[in-house]
DNA sequence: CAAAAAATTTTACAAATGATAAAAAACAAA
DNA sequence: TTTGTTTTTTATCATTTGTAAAATTTTTTG
């Protein structure tokens, strides 16, 4: 997925401000399970999929818990350390192989001081997170394990074939033995 | 709760533009139980509470599902609607008689189109917004109905005397006889 | 205050989920 | 392929949570 796409579909972006994005951006690649931010940082990039897939977790008791998947065209940041500068709660690996786009928090923290385009990009960008994680967190609250699942095969069914039945299970909110049953129940 | 105190708090604003967005925000009063917003409309307005309750709510099979308290000081908006444009999920009605500082969605769009300070404002506003969510959503995934009832006890004590226990349960992702068990339990 | 309505708790039973261990299947390296 | 490792499934039992109905408490209304 190419750098222009991904920006324009955040919200549009006059050309001027769009190049001024993109000369900060610069492109790398990292291996299948590298560690892309920890918790207790703060974090001083921020990355857009090019292609891959990632991860956002959380230590606790139990293990690690996965609480976002990011795939082609989404943006990669540590929430906490990118909206209010503290330490992040989530650690964020890759996957698979990926390629991405990456920038520096800072720069993008310039642009938003002196580009009204650029702010209003960012905050239609963190709206867009909020809308889907706003829609996860009432599906949790008031759907089946099973529904849950149904719901992420519909939307994101070739996510299952590319991340460990592990990871999918922690994000439905159930143990993986509780997924192997769900899956029997539908065959 | 005065005006300048809660605009103040989600991020500093030049004196200039926070007098900006004063001169388009008024006041209101509603009654208990008066219905803000409304599930498939966009909404026109946005509230910042001065004083009182309100709860998000979804419909859903089993009767509706609150996955939002707002009280004194926090933002009132449909979601959706404010991002997007598009209709909104949610139902919103107040809990208490409350006290609200209204204003025009069209209007705060205006002043993000022309003013920088109030569009990086807005900003953080939604950011602040994602990052009580993705905490919720997190702790739906990875803790127990009964740590979650003591998170919120210790979190909002005042919210227990002044919110029903049905609306509590939902919000906490149980039924509300679940919820007598864990109160039990603790007792 | 008394009656009615609403909210909350309790009880009993059913269904879903978790914990653990072990077996089966899939995958990777030599 | 063969071996060894990882991943997934299956089976068992304990715990949690849901559903429905009744009992209790609290609030509202006349």
């Amino acid at each position: 997925m190419e750098i222009d796409e991904i920006l324009e579909h955040f919200h549009p972006l006059p050309p001027q401000s769009r190049e001024a994005l993109k000369a900060r951006i610069s492109e790398v690649r990292y291996p299948k399970g590298h560690m892309l931010m920890r918790t207790g940082r703060v974090e001083k990039m921020l990355y857009f999929i090019r292609s891959g897939i990632v991860r956002a977790y959380s230590d606790a008791d139990r293990g690690d818990v996965t609480f976002w998947f990011g795939k082609e065209g989404d943006v990669v940041v540590s929430m906490k350390s990118y909206v209010s500068g503290q330490p992040g709660y989530e650690h964020i690996e890759t996957l698979e192989a990926c390629e991405l786009y990456q920038m520096r928090a800072q720069d993008l923290e310039e642009l938003f001081a002196n580009d009204i385009h650029i702010a209003n990009w960012g905050r239609k960008l963190i709206g867009q997170e909020l809308i889907k994680t706003e829609e996860r967190l009432i599906s949790m609250q008031f759907k089946t394990a099973q529904e849950r699942y149904l719901d992420l095969m519909s939307a994101t069914p070739d996510l299952l074939h590319r991340v460990q039945l592990c990871h999918i299970a922690s994000f439905l909110g159930i143990t993986q033995v509780s997924l192997s049953r769900i899956r029997a129940d539908i065959r």
